[in-house]
DNA sequence: GCAATAACTTACCCAAATGTAATATACATA
DNA sequence: TATGTATATTACATTTGGGTAAGTTATTGC
């Protein structure tokens, strides 16, 4: 899976603690991201089954992002990073 | 410092909670890691001041590396990584 | 003299991660 | 008809992690 290795999948996640999210918001939340690394790492997170993707179809497209189970057993790694100021996760 | 983001750090850091260790132990602790990353992945986990390296001036070369205080203080995160079962702390 | 030793280092190269920028979609509305 | 909107994808370039293999050092012991 590799959550290391890659530098933005936990910045993302990290986001999603607190619940789900749009994936515009989610996105200025991480500034620096590209659009690309954006979608790819929730891609990626998506096939990892660490996250969800909601989609409601309506226009302009609306779609909501939040962890999953499997993902919300991430929060004490998540969470210790941040605490020890890891720069990943300062941002 | 980029801890995540890595291949080889959290792994190095990982084999050495239990203790200093000897250069050519170590590396034998960590399969598939190449010569060159070894020494190059000691080398910045010393200049983020996560290792001591001590030389002794004997022959052939004897060299231990051991967790600095900073260091040993990334052992919770070290330690829930290895236990949710990361990839990279598998090996 | 010459091989063996432990710990590195260096030159060269490839592949994977990431960045940039343009383009796509589908509908509402001015 | 043209524009805005939110989400996403694609092609292309660049950066960086990583591998291979050979060379370096300084001594001991055959």
């Amino acid at each position: 899976m590799n959550l290391i290795g890659t530098k933005w999948k936990p910045l993302v996640l990290f986001h999603l603690l607190e619940g789900g999210l749009r994936s515009g918001i989610l996105q200025k939340k991480i500034p620096g991201i590209s659009n690309k690394m954006f979608t790819q790492t929730l891609r990626q997170l998506e096939k990892d089954g660490l996250i969800n993707r909601k989609v409601f179809p309506v226009v302009p497209p609306k779609v909501e992002y939040s962890l999953t189970e499997r993902g919300t057993s991430l929060e004490p790694i998540l969470r210790s990073l941040d605490a020890w100021g890891m720069e990943d996760c300062k941002r």
